[in-house]
DNA sequence: AATGACCGTATGTACGTACGTTCGGTTTTT
DNA sequence: AAAAACCGAACGTACGTACATACGGTCATT
């Protein structure tokens, strides 16, 4: 079914014509939807998504409940806005980071640090992207998994050349490696807590290294 | 609140007392509780606690909805005993195997082939223990968080003494590097799939290996 | 310059439903 | 006959969503 409400096409058509024109006392349209994906993140990573009502996103967001549905058609397309938001943010920003460095080593440091980086930043977007992504169904899921696919794939070729350069031989299992890093990674909701535990540099620094020494086998500081 | 249905300790008191008079009995209720226990844990793996709801759970199991407020007198109980058995089951089973091990290397080796045996033979339930603790509030919350939190420490002791022994300088932080091995470990019932990727103790194995050389930074097999 | 059609934004309210839980009673077991 | 196990039917509620409406701008027409 196709929604004949508005719900436009971020930095696509439309986006200049209506904004040029004016920018209101409370902001773009564009400006006011992340202003209450961002309310609406913060209370489904305190309470889940199951939990979270869209009265109380509403109130959350300080908008009122039909007001909600003027930016989405419903519940869960508001969850899959963002996921797709926070994994396009995450991956962009991995690419961009990712430039100039041709060492595979030195790619999976920067992945890594990207990733630690990012989440300490958006920790309440990143928990919902581990947490719910089986709470999208249809296309919508097919969709979230497709850009989590592609995380995968990039994460996944810097495995394969660090192997491939490293240690080609070996019989470790490259699909698993990943997984194993990605579980690393995405646990990280569960228990890092910026206030308490140690900086995200130092974390991201850590993971990186003991995942380099763990399918490298040595350190690859000399060793 | 205390509720006034049955819900009998299962190895506590009323144990003997119970169990020696009428075999039976005890042993039918307890099946019965398993079965529809299982049944649960199936649904809720499959579809989340939220979505899973207790008329479905009831069909499920194939027994009355209202029958299956004589076993609990809640959902979230319900979820609770879910949880509180897979834990202890995986606890228990541990500390069984580790009996006799006195190597700490060897003793990682043990835990993480223990871990994902256990989830090999348990998903469903391991994966309902991993995604819906935050479904638990109050006390019941709070126990299901001291089982983790002795599982945690439990291992926590063998990376330590594994630290002791053979890099006792190192400035690794040796709380991070658990929560890796848990990131890896927990994160097993994202991807993992027995009938496409290979055995449980292939990829036990390859997560010990990768986690030791990770944390010693060499490798503990000659080197 | 005034008018009026139109659109984007926002609201209050109500509908239908699915949920967790309870109650009173019936069947089954001991 | 007492107790345990189980059930059908209902209750109250909270939820996602739809509907009817209103306000304030924009813009083409007058």
């Amino acid at each position: 079914m196709i929604s004949h409400r508005p719900e436009r096409l971020f930095e696509h058509e439309r986006h200049s014509e209506a904004a040029n024109r004016k920018s209101d006392i409370r902001g773009t349209y564009d400006e006011r939807l992340n202003r209450i994906l961002e309310a609406a993140t913060g209370l489904i990573a305190r309470v889940g998504y199951g939990r979270a009502s869209m009265r109380a996103v509403a109130k959350e967001a300080a908008v009122s409940l039909a007001g909600l549905y003027h930016y989405f058609d419903s519940k869960e397309r508001m969850l899959f806005l963002i996921q797709t938001r926070a994994f396009n943010s995450l991956v962009n920003n991995l690419r961009e980071k990712l430039l100039g460095v041709t060492d595979p080593v030195e790619q999976l440091r920067v992945m890594v640090r990207a990733h630690v980086g990012h989440f300490a930043a958006n920790m309440a977007a990143l928990k919902v992207c581990s947490h719910e992504l089986d709470s999208l169904t249809g296309a919508a899921h097919d969709e979230a998994r497709r850009l989590r696919r592609d995380y995968y794939d990039l994460t996944r070729g810097i495995v394969d050349r660090i192997y491939d350069e490293h240690t080609p031989e070996s019989t470790l299992d490259r699909h698993v490696a990943t997984m194993c890093l990605f579980g690393t990674l995405n646990w990280l909701y569960r228990w890092y807590d910026p206030k308490r535990d140690r900086s995200p540099t130092t974390i991201a620094n850590q993971i990186s290294s003991q995942f380099l020494h763990g399918v490298l086998g040595v350190s690859n500081r000399g060793c």
